[in-house]
DNA sequence: ATGTCGTCCGCGGGACGA
C-alpha cells in the first residue's frame, strides 16, 4: 500500500442544497482538489442523481440523510473512506434521547441526519452540522445545546483514539470577533454563552482537545466570516459570521494554514455559506 | 426588514426553515 502522503487538505462547506449548488460544487473541486470535503446541508435524499458532482473525477464519497429530510452530511475525498459511521455512537445517541424526554424537546429530532464520519488515510474525519436553534425560548434551542454536549462526548472518544479533524456548520461564532455586529446580536442564537461555552470546551481554547484551525492560523485579531446572510444582503455589506469551522487534533495542526474561500461566495449562485480550507501535515 | 434562497408537497403556489 502507498505511504500516506505529508500534508492532507482538508476542506469543509456548507453548500445549502446538494441539486441547487450540484454544478458549483463541480467547479470547486475542479479548482481544488482537495483530499477530503466535509459537506454540511445536502437536502438531498441518499442516492440523488446530484451526488454525481460529489463523486467527480473518482472521488469516493459517504452521505448520511434522510429521504424527504433536512439537513444531511457527506465526506468525498479522493481516497476510500473507510469505517464510515453515521451518527453518534449508541450510549452518546441514547443520552441525547434522554435530554429530549427531560427537557421536553421532540425526540425525532434525534434522527436528524447531522453526523457522518469515516477514516481517511488513518484520519478520522467528522461532518456536522449543528441545529440552528432557532431562538433562544425555542424547543430547538435546547435540542441544540444538548446536542453540542453529545458531540462533546463524541469527540473527546474519538480523539482519545488518534488524529481527528472535524468540520462543519457549528451555527454558533465562537467570540464577539466572529461575529460582524455583536451588539446587534445580542440575545439571539450563535452568539449566546451557554453555546460558546460548549464550542470552547471543544477546542484547546477552553481546555478541548481540537485546535479552531482558522484562528490559530490567523491569530486572534483577524476576521474571517464564512455566512453571510442572503435576505439582508449580508455578503455585499460585510454582515457575517464565523460560524463553519475546521478542527483538528494538536498532531495534525502544527504549522496547518487556513482561509475562507470568500471568490466562492462572491460567485454567481453561491451557498450562503463560503469553503474553508485546511493544509494539515502529518506527524512524522 | 415583511428582506433571499432552497425545498417540500404535489401540480400551483403557499409553507417552512435558515
Amino acid at each position: 500500500m502507498a505511504p500516506s502522503p505529508a500534508r492532507l487538505t482538508v476542506a469543509t462547506w456548507n453548500v445549502n442544497g446538494l441539486r441547487a449548488r450540484a454544478r458549483r460544487i463541480e467547479g470547486w473541486l475542479a479548482r481544488n482538489r482537495v483530499d477530503v470535503l466535509l459537506v454540511s446541508e445536502t437536502r438531498a435524499d441518499p442516492g440523488d442523481p446530484a451526488e454525481a458532482a460529489l463523486l467527480y473525477d473518482g472521488r469516493h464519497l459517504h452521505h448520511h440523510s434522510r429521504p424527504g429530510g433536512r439537513n444531511g452530511v457527506a465526506i468525498s475525498a479522493t481516497r476510500p473512506l473507510k469505517d464510515p459511521l453515521d451518527g453518534f455512537d449508541a450510549p452518546i445517541a441514547a443520552e441525547l434521547r434522554h435530554r429530549a424526554e427531560d427537557e421536553g424537546w421532540d425526540a425525532t429530532w434525534c434522527d436528524d441526519a447531522r453526523l457522518t464520519s469515516a477514516v481517511v488515510d488513518g484520519v478520522r474525519v467528522a461532518s456536522v452540522y449543528v441545529p440552528n436553534g432557532r431562538t433562544l425560548d425555542h424547543p430547538h434551542y435546547r435540542y441544540k445545546l444538548a446536542w453540542l454536549d453529545a458531540l462533546d462526548a463524541q469527540v473527546r472518544a474519538w480523539a482519545a483514539q488518534g488524529p481527528l479533524v472535524v468540520g462543519g456548520d457549528l451555527n454558533v461564532a465562537p467570540t464577539d470577533l466572529d461575529c460582524w455586529n455583536p451588539r446587534a446580536w445580542r440575545g439571539r442564537t450563535h452568539v449566546s454563552p451557554p453555546e460558546r461555552e460548549r464550542v470552547a470546551a471543544l477546542t484547546t481554547a477552553g481546555g478541548g482537545p481540537l485546535v479552531d484551525l482558522w484562528r490559530a492560523c490567523h491569530g486572534e485579531e483577524a476576521v474571517g466570516f464564512t455566512w453571510w446572510n442572503y435576505r439582508t444582503l449580508g455578503f455585499q455589506k460585510g454582515q457575517g459570521l464565523r460560524i463553519d469551522l475546521l478542527l483538528a487534533t494538536e498532531d495534525l495542526a502544527d504549522r496547518a494554514r487556513c482561509e475562507v474561500d470568500v471568490d466562492e461566495r462572491a460567485a454567481e449562485g453561491p451557498s450562503d455559506h463560503a469553503p474553508v480550507v485546511a493544509t494539515l501535515r502529518r506527524p512524522a
